[in-house]
DNA sequence: ACTAGCTTGTGAAGGAATTCACAAGCCCCG
DNA sequence: CGGGGCTTGTGAATTCCTTCACAAGCTAGT
């Protein structure tokens, strides 16, 4: 398949929210004028995202609402359940457990790791805290599909080369710093810091 | 002044913190190449986003770490202190206004606001939390720089509308939805959810 | 002072993503 | 059943970003 940019998956992901919206609402058909509008982009745009993978909507009507959210929801993988372990109950560890926009979209928080004693053993809104140590066994016997890592920067790089020892492909980096991974294990990072710096940049640099 | 790439601006960023970091350990200078690893891009890429802002490195040496690291601190608008409100003390909030790594960067939290009664009047981390009906009096005595949004999606636009009313010119939004403002006031989304989704697509569509 | 060895800074080339623009196709209405 | 009014799907054009490639310039060693 031909190599779909990372901003486009992004952009169908903001598509479907908006037909779930709309589905919810009992909407027949929409445009990509109005998805468009609704995702701040251009139609152009929604039309190039969509056709990577298809036609979908008919000529002078526009796109059937749930057959649209069918086919994106089918394309980002969200027919299944996926297995998520968090890594480090912390503030932001614990925040994201309890997160409901997980579950509601098919990820499903099967465990916490940490490695200090007094947080192992207990629960984070009914998930379990487990001792880091742990972790090869339980991926192997589990197969999670994604791990979290949601602790500080220095250990960041260490955990990650156990999970992807363990056989995890897919990363999702709260720590702030770069990590590096065998191309076969997808890696994001969400990077505060950064993103607060990119206003500071915005507010100073505005002529 | 030309206009810089988002994509710039956040390696500057990473560059930054490495550059910190090096300080630290008390090295004196640092090539584009050895940036260029640690930061997972090129050597060619380091020297292209520095040279958008000026020149600042000595051929066949490199650059000097506390030179670039100050240049990097002023181009990002890092050597004042920025004041940030946060919006919604819930989870995500109050993991936010107990992250240290804001601070470290200049970004001080001065208050918090929500809607419920039960949390108006508390404390996050020594961090007060005022009703929101305040936000426009407050906004207009204190100005603070930055909004962080922390509420669910269908407050979210709302809010942001009181507080560009307010005059806020930077918004950092943690509510999974594309939010609508005036050209002069910068909006960044962070929407895990979509990260999340982005992961799923990468596990789903691997040739 | 000169040379060997690096590394920067930057035009030019290349590649990727977005926008343009319009033919093709569908629906509705008369 | 044919025409008007919309909206899609997509090559072509454009804009934006990254990579290439090399002259210019610095340092250290002799
Ligand atoms: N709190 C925030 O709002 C916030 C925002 C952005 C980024 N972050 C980043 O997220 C990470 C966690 O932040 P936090 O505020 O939740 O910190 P925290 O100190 O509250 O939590 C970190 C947790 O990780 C555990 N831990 C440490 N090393 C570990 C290891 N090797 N294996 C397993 N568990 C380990 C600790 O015991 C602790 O429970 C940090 O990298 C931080 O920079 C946090
Ligand atoms: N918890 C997470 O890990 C997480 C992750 C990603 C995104 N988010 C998003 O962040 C937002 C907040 O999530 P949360 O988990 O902290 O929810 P939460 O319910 O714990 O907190 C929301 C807080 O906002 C307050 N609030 C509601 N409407 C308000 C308004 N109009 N003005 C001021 N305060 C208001 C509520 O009283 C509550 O205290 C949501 O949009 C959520 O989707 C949360």
């Amino acid at each position: 398949m031909k190599r779909i940019a990372d901003s486009t998956v992004r952009r169908l992901s903001i598509y479907l929210r908006f037909l779930e919206e709309f589905e919810g609402r009992g909407l027949a058909t929409v445009s990509s004028d109005e998805l468009a509008r609704r995702g701040g982009t251009t139609s152009a745009q929604v039309r190039k995202d969509l056709s990577f993978f298809g036609s979908f909507g008919k000529r002078g009507l526009g796109y059937s609402v749930p057959e649209l959210a069918t086919a994106l929801r089918e394309i980002l993988g969200l027919g299944r359940e996926w297995r998520v372990v968090i890594v480090g109950a912390g503030k932001i560890g614990a925040a994201l457990a309890q997160y409901r926009g997980f579950k509601q979209r098919g990820f499903t928080i099967v465990a916490a790791y940490d490695t200090n004693p007094d947080k192992v053993g207990g629960r984070l809104d009914g998930i379990e805290i487990r001792d880091i140590a742990r972790l090869e066994r339980d991926v192997a016997a589990d197969h999670p599909d994604i791990a979290v890592l949601a602790i500080p920067a220095e250990g960041a790089q260490a955990v990650l080369d156990r999970l992807v020892y363990a056989g995890i492909k897919a990363v999702l980096n709260f720590a702030p710093m770069s990590l590096h991974a065998p191309s076969d294990v997808t890696v994001k990072t969400v990077n505060m810091a950064m993103e607060l710096e990119g206003l500071s940049f915005a507010l100073t640099n505005r002529e």
